[in-house]
DNA sequence: AAGTAACTTGGCATGCGCTGCCACTTTAGC
DNA sequence: GCTAAAGTGGCAGCGCATGCCAAGTTACTT
């Protein structure tokens, strides 16, 4: 694994800066709603310039779900680093379980932050984005594992998709109940679902 | 089923003012590239002034996608059309065939387009956000013949990711090839492969 | 057939999102 | 310390998107 590279002053003050600016976001849009909280708003509340914002980020729902943003990076890093004799279904589910970890710990902003998204269309296409760029990681993934290319061979994007969407679907029972219910058991029963196929399904 | 209520000129000249614009949408867009061409132009070639544009369209990407926008609608027709007594899954199926004929119909068309929905993030995004209608749609499909409640249960909005997804990853492998291959054979592939179940696959 | 109500359209004004540009300040490396 | 590189802030500008009102058009009523 890559070792930690010694931060100079610049790269601290970047992150902090970043860091300032997507709380301003968070606490300022969660609490008057994402149409009426302005960049101008943001950017002061964070102290920086409207200018710098964009430096940082291309938007306001950009700055809104740069957790999440985060979440799934860090999902994509655990993904990369099952072992390489692992299965392609087994690695990913490990790291989904793994990701719905993460949603579990902090399930309270998680929650609150979901009913935001559902209510703006803004954010909500936003966060299609990163579930799109979520399941292209699947993907790539699972091209790796069964060592074929994503060009030549759909069934990696198939399942890629089958399999997000179960994560997807999970987490929407799990927010729409309150998160009341354990997410990873929630997770490991969607896909079960898939796993067993579904040629039990629909028939009349 | 509904009968076709008989249209006044208002309603005719409406029409016919939406499909302009869209239709001006579709050249310039096609010629010029969507982020260097602007409402008032596509407003100018449909003889509308930039104001009427948005009394049809939120936006130049719904413009542009609202054929898109009617195949999918055409789509949820027909799935809400398919026999009371048919399974889920089956239902599903043969309305995702249907989908995928229109699609092969106007294949030119749909390949030129989904190649500028790839350049475009604007244009991703909104094409995201019909893939997500189109899954809410067979997600409550399914739900109504599962005969189930899709808050209290999770598998309809689960199956709809995976179907919904396997649709996405057809279509997406079609376009890649320059439709080379037909849609509808693909898009079953895609589904047989849900059907069986994932657990063949990632094992080492 | 005339009149009225409802609807569509166009133009005006406005606010916000987002980007390019340049000058100023701060940090990094020698 | 000096120079090069990078971050920041202010300015100007374009385009998107919406509210508002006046003018023209269609639909319905008597």
């Amino acid at each position: 694994m890559p070792t930690a590279p010694p931060l100079g002053l610049r790269e601290r003050k970047k992150l902090r800066t970043r860091r300032e600016i997507a709380e301003a976001a968070n606490h300022l849009i969660t609490e008057h709603g994402i149409e009426h909280v302005t960049i101008e708003q943001i950017a002061a509340a964070a102290d920086v310039a409207p200018r710098t914002f964009f430096r940082y980020f291309d938007s306001k729902e950009d700055a809104f779900l740069s957790d999440h943003r985060d979440k799934l990076a860090t999902f994509r890093a655990a993904l990369l680093e099952r072992p390489a004799n692992e299965g392609a279904l087994t690695a990913v589910r490990t790291a989904l379980l793994g990701l719905a970890d993460i949603y579990e710990i902090d399930r309270d902003e998680v929650l609150c932050k979901a009913r935001l998204v559902a209510e703006s269309p803004g954010l909500h296409l936003r966060s299609l984005e990163l579930h799109a760029d979520l399941q292209q990681s699947i993907a790539d993934a699972i091209a790796t594992r069964m060592h074929v290319d994503l060009a030549d061979d759909m069934r990696p994007a198939v399942i890629a998709a089958a399999v997000s969407g179960a994560l997807q679907a999970a987490l929407g029972h799990w927010v729409a109940n309150g998160a009341r219910e354990d997410l990873p058991t929630l997770v490991g029963a969607a896909l079960d679902l898939l796993d067993g196929g579904l040629d039990e399904f629909g028939r009349p």
